[in-house]
DNA sequence: CACCTGCGTTCACAAGTCTTTTACAGCAGG
DNA sequence: CCTGCTGTAAAAGACTTGTGAACGCAGGTG
């Protein structure tokens, strides 16, 4: 019934969750299925961002001004270079789950959903 | 047995408990197995606050308001500090166990736990 | 009063971690 | 093929944290 579910839901202001992964906004922690995941600064903003806006596709300009501050340079990378980080710390922890989706020519997009095996 | 709670219990609103380690709040003494550990005002009053929120991520500045008062003076290293006198006394007090995690470009949190070998 | 001691603060440096940049490989389209 | 875009490892650079030491201060002692 859950795995069904693929719209993030708030449990407050300061909670997001997607299936089995919860970001503590306050907190700056993340928790996948109750274990905690050991985020950096600059990953977990990301994360807050992205998961902040679940199905929406965010450009990486959008996206660099929101976590980097600022425009973002020409033929800059970070976005690219964190966004994969990112991934391979939630694949780590939940290996089944899949969480950003690559729109290629424009950005990202938070999209949670089960592998299906 | 008592060694895989890692949650802290208080036994009334004056004793936090965590592990072997006895914080008596109305008291302002700390016990180790029972044995005391001699703690100075800031210390204790630092171990006070961070063990009052077990498995919270506790940001400096939050812990600098709580404990000295007032807005941390940028670039302010009291914080570390005293975690570092703090840390010192309790590893020497009880070497197997670890009790504050440093969480790199934000805080730290009290999560107290048994070291393996 | 002169001295000693303990505490809190600040400083400085080493060690460690994170961020940014760079480079290259793979892929899809023309 | 040639080109543009993305994934990602690794190098280079920037920033954080751990900690010993120096300093000033206040209280206690002879």
């Amino acid at each position: 019934m859950e795995a069904a579910k693929s719209q993030l839901s708030e449990s407050s202001d300061h909670v997001l969750t997607a299936g089995p992964l919860e970001v503590r906004l306050d907190q700056r922690t993340v928790l996948a299925d109750g274990r905690g995941i050991i985020l950096t600064v600059r990953e977990f903003h990301l994360l807050a961002v992205l998961a902040s806006r679940p199905e929406q596709v965010v450009s990486r300009e959008e996206i660099y001004d929101l976590v980097w501050g600022g425009a973002m340079p020409n033929h800059d990378r970070s976005v690219d270079v964190y966004v994969s980080k990112l991934r391979h710390k939630l694949e780590t922890a939940l290996p089944h789950w899949s969480f950003i989706q690559t729109h290629i020519g424009f950005g990202y997009c938070f999209s949670p959903r089960p592998l299906n095996p």
